[in-house]
DNA sequence: GTCTATAGCGGGATAGAC
DNA sequence: GTCTATCCCGCTATAGAC
């Protein structure tokens, strides 16, 4: 009936990811102890190490799998259409997917400077790669005329940080729906590359 | 000749604040010690106890000062003109304002859970102080039908977020200067809330 | 796979001499 | 005002029993 006692790899794995996802969203990387995580999960610290080899490493492969993830559904979006329509994909899965990832966001953002230099360099070049996304969006649509930007490499960093924004303040029970929002800041980032 | 040695209030005062400043925006707070903090300055680490109680007080002071700096500055901006105008010159104040202080901007977003409660109200609230400034010129805007902006909060929000975006990538040596810079944004800034 | 126990280190903060 | 020395605590990671 019941398992035999002290063998859980399956459940105990993603439980110490969400409870690391958990904890150092809210207290930062480096104020969070591998005893926290541990307690969160309902273990002793030493059966961590059974899930990852150090700290580190547990912080990585948090990021890893959210810009792996990120990729991939922008992968599966549809590429098609005029550049406005595309811009406007871009837009709304942009807020769609981070929106209910709160967490994940917060730390692939604020945890830069606590990876490891390779790990670093890892990271960033997934993140390079999404950007690239819209900012072939934002160079099509400057070439054919649609836009007017100055600046691609400027209008696209400036586009994902004010949607990067959403996260800080958006609740769940706000005064506004999830679709009001993706349409106020369509309206805002339309704009803003016009012509 | 040379004043007594172990009485250096005014230059160790200011070294301690600058060495925290600095290292604190690189490791991030929970990640340096007050030895690291102390070894920067050239003291030990029980002399910086006599200026500052102890480590919390020394973070907060720092953001303390950052907005306080900030709400004096941009109380002496002109505040007349058109609402175009005052838009123009919030875009333009608080990017000047901001890029020379790539420190102080970022241990302000990354070290806001890092405060005590107490502390963090405090800060929070000259924050929102500061964003009305820019919330008032799009509400007199739209009433007076220069801006077309769907939610003003959003909108404010929106576009901060957009700006201080800018300090996470701007280089003082990259390819574009000052002027060019706060010209683009001020473009993007412009459209973004255009009729 | 999890536990207990611990090694080895570094943290914040204080005491008291100078 | 700064120093040295230290208290007491918590950290990451490992060892070995079960």
């Amino acid at each position: 009936m019941a398992r035999k006692q002290g063998s859980h790899s399956d459940i105990t794995g993603p439980k110490v990811q969400a409870a690391a996802l958990r904890l150092i969203s809210q207290h930062g990387f480096a104020a969070v102890s591998m005893r926290q995580i541990a307690a969160e999960v309902g273990v002793q610290a030493g059966a961590l190490y059974n899930y990852t080899p150090d700290k580190q490493s547990l912080l990585f492969e948090l990021m890893r799998n959210h810009m792996q993830d990120l990729l991939a559904d922008w992968d599966q979006q549809d590429k098609s259409g005029t550049t406005l329509a595309r811009l406007e994909r871009f837009t709304r899965f942009h807020i769609r997917f981070n929106l209910p990832r709160a967490d994940e966001v917060f730390i692939s953002y604020m945890e830069l400077r606590n990876l490891s230099p390779d790990n670093f360099a890892k990271i960033e070049q997934m993140r390079r790669e999404y950007e690239t996304g819209l900012e072939d969006i934002l160079r099509d649509g400057e070439r054919e005329g649609t836009f007017a930007v100055p600046d691609v490499r400027i209008a696209t960093m400036a586009l994902i940080a004010m949607l990067n924004g959403l996260n800080s303040w958006y609740r769940d029970n706000g005064r506004l729906g999830l679709d009001e929002i993706e349409t106020i800041y369509w309206d805002l980032v339309r704009k803003s590359v016009a012509v």
